[in-house]
DNA sequence: GTCTATACTTAGATAGAC
DNA sequence: GTCTATCTAAGTATAGAC
């Protein structure tokens, strides 16, 4: 487990910020707001972080730390990729927070969503976080159970790309109007899954 | 055709105005930056619009109206789909831009992505221009398929929402390093595509 | 490590001459 | 309809006492 967020200053100044960030916008929301509702004085925000603009780094640098206590075990997906249902073994794959700052890496996910095309830290930052970690973990495991003969060949570069396109935007509107929760996620990557055929041999189950 | 976007001053404020947003944020862009790139006097984009704010409610107004010209037409679809191959109709279905404007538009959907769960404006703007347009003629369209019995049923929500998700991604990355080209599109459309699949009588095509 | 006070800069917007 | 000049507000950040 990645460590907790505290409740030093320093760390309710990052839990706030990711808040306002997600809610309002990195450049609407004022270094003196999120003093306010860190409930310190502005100026002391800067005892703890040299700029505004490093408040946003610390997030990103604090989420992929937090982040990789997610991972799936990619040694023991490429195992059960031997035996288990290939449609099991791929929802296995699908990756999903082990502690309890959820709420917290999706507003920090949210707001680098927003810095695309303007921030090369967020552009990197949705690069590794979302795209090469996903493509880590499916691209061997889809290979393997195109190479087991388990599933039907298809293009898994195009397969990954349309998936982490989906999941792009599930992220990104985590907190807009178009919302969509976990039940409607799994049946829309189940949608997305059954372009991965099981050759004849495995049929079971059925999406 | 829809009109074009002219050289009146209006216009040329509204021109640097889309490309500024797209590049830089909207918040990141001053009022005297759009007004230095359209050659005119900061106070002068006052005469044409009330406010900064304005001018980006005249830019997502603006791409409503073009956009309009590229609908495809569902009655001439929906003819097509007692005959033609299925996935010939889908494709067909894909909205295109018919003017010069493509650039422009881009930028103003781009810039719109940017305000989900921030600016209600830009989140109808999103839902109407995207999403809506794209159920209004896939829905009733693959509904007519199912129903001649020229594609096997599917959750014609659930492959919309999908298809939905994955092209705002494309629209939003359009400007980042993550862009993809009309090609692979294309080919993405196809896999996502390759989800409704024509029955046995009508097979023809392979994805 | 937190505060008060404030410097410095830049932004959106307006007044009014031409 | 475009300009010069300027107002006013707000934002990031710092100096320095406690």
């Amino acid at each position: 487990m990645a460590k907790q967020i505290g409740n030093t200053t320093r760390d309710k100044i990052l839990k706030v910020a990711a808040y306002q960030f997600a809610q309002r916008g990195y450049d609407k929301v004022t270094t003196r707001e999120i003093a306010k509702d860190a409930e310190i004085n502005p100026a002391s925000i800067y005892h703890h972080f040299p700029s505004k603009e490093d408040i946003l780094d610390s997030l990103y640098a604090l989420y992929s730390l937090e982040r990789k206590s997610g991972y799936p075990d990619l040694n023991e997906l490429m195992q059960l990729a031997e035996t288990d249902p290939p449609h099991d073994v791929l929802l296995k794959s699908i990756f999903s927070y082990s502690d309890k700052n959820v709420e917290m890496l999706d507003q920090i996910l949210i707001t680098a969503a927003r810095g695309l095309g303007i921030d090369p830290k967020s552009e990197r930052f949705i690069r590794e976080n979302i795209f090469e970690s996903v493509e880590n973990v499916l691209k061997p495991l889809l290979e393997r159970l195109i190479e087991l003969g388990r599933v039907k060949p298809l293009d898994v570069d195009l397969f990954i790309k349309v998936l982490n396109f989906y999941c792009f935007s599930v992220a990104a509107f985590n907190k807009s109007t178009f919302r969509i929760g976990f039940a409607e996620f799994q049946k829309e990557m189940a949608l997305l899954f059954s372009l991965v055929e099981p050759c004849h041999s495995e049929r079971s189950e059925e999406y």
